[in-house]
DNA sequence: CAAGATACGTCAATATGGCTGTCCTAAATG
DNA sequence: CATTTAGGACAGCCATATTGACGTATCTTG
């Protein structure tokens, strides 16, 4: 980044290591970062009359096909009546189906419809667009880094559920 | 993080170093992380009776004192009226106090009062906690990588309004 | 099998934090 | 003097979250 520049860089070799002024960078960097970032999709969200919330259910719905409803849950970290109106709104656009569980039939498992992959693949696409730039200026190394950052603000707790996204459904 | 194993840390080195699944794990570690530590200090807000959008007001104007109204609307990019409620909210508590620019008269400027900068200093405690967790975690090199990253991430013309906070008010 | 736990849904009421539109004053600037 | 700028205020609306209570179907277990 041109615009980084060498006394920017150095704070971190400082003593401590975890100076305010550190503490600080990281907590602003991650308030913007996240905001352009979460920003950068309401438009087109907005013609379809949806709004964040039902993007991130729509998210992680894609992410795991059939997730169920209390899996989903634990992921938004919500509660079930707020849930329960974002899912109605999907499922009346026709962008998210249920179908009960094979096993435990109590349950709920969620998948996105086609045009609901179709959606889903729009708005990524915008996010995909914002990451990569920032990924691309910033270099492979920086990304783990990145990650493991981010990572570590998560506790061990839900940490075991993120991962296990990324380990695919 | 010992949670993190060989094969999750290869895969940005994979070909394309863009590939979908290293994006969505930016996109879920950011939102992860985003949330867990903004979560961080519900509790203590709660006991002031103000919500985040009070703590985001009361963390830049801690940041930057003498900061302007119209300076602190560009941070925080939301309309004058949402931030005209916060702003009196924090006064009426007596935790943010303004006095008349010097130059411009028009402009007011904004600073914690005494209770103001102790309840942000709690507040920010709890941030420094957590953040440097996860810095301390992941080591010096990853925490300059989770900079670059979301750094790129905000667009040129604010990323100036951001470096400026850091330079020092 | 009966009892209890679990998965999911729903109703009603409430809070927060945004938004738009409109109109206002005071002060700076041309 | 006319215009622009900094800030404020009013009314009303919307999205997203909350709590608490309650209902039903299904699974699990003593």
């Amino acid at each position: 980044m041109a615009v980084l520049n060498v006394q920017r860089e150095k704070s971190v070799a400082s003593p401590t290591f975890l100076a305010e002024a550190d503490i600080r960078r990281g907590v602003e960097s991650l308030y913007f970062g996240y905001s352009h970032l979460t920003r950068s999709i309401d438009e087109e969200l907005a013609t379809q009359g949806l709004g964040r919330a039902h993007h991130r259910a729509l998210y992680f719905i894609a992410r795991q096909p059939d997730l169920t409803v209390s899996d989903l849950l634990k992921l938004l970290a919500i509660t079930k009546q707020s849930l329960g109106r974002v899912l109605n709104d999907l499922a009346e656009r026709a962008l998210v189906e249920s179908r009960p569980g094979p096993v435990d039939r109590r349950q709920k498992l969620l998948r996105l419809t086609k045009a609901g992959v179709a959606l889903e693949a729009r708005l990524f696409s915008s996010l995909r667009d914002k990451m990569a730039h920032a990924y691309d200026n910033a270099g492979e190394a920086a990304v783990t880094g990145f990650w493991h950052v981010l990572e570590g603000l998560i506790p061990e707790s839900e940490l075991d559920r993120v991962i296990a996204l990324q380990r695919g459904p």
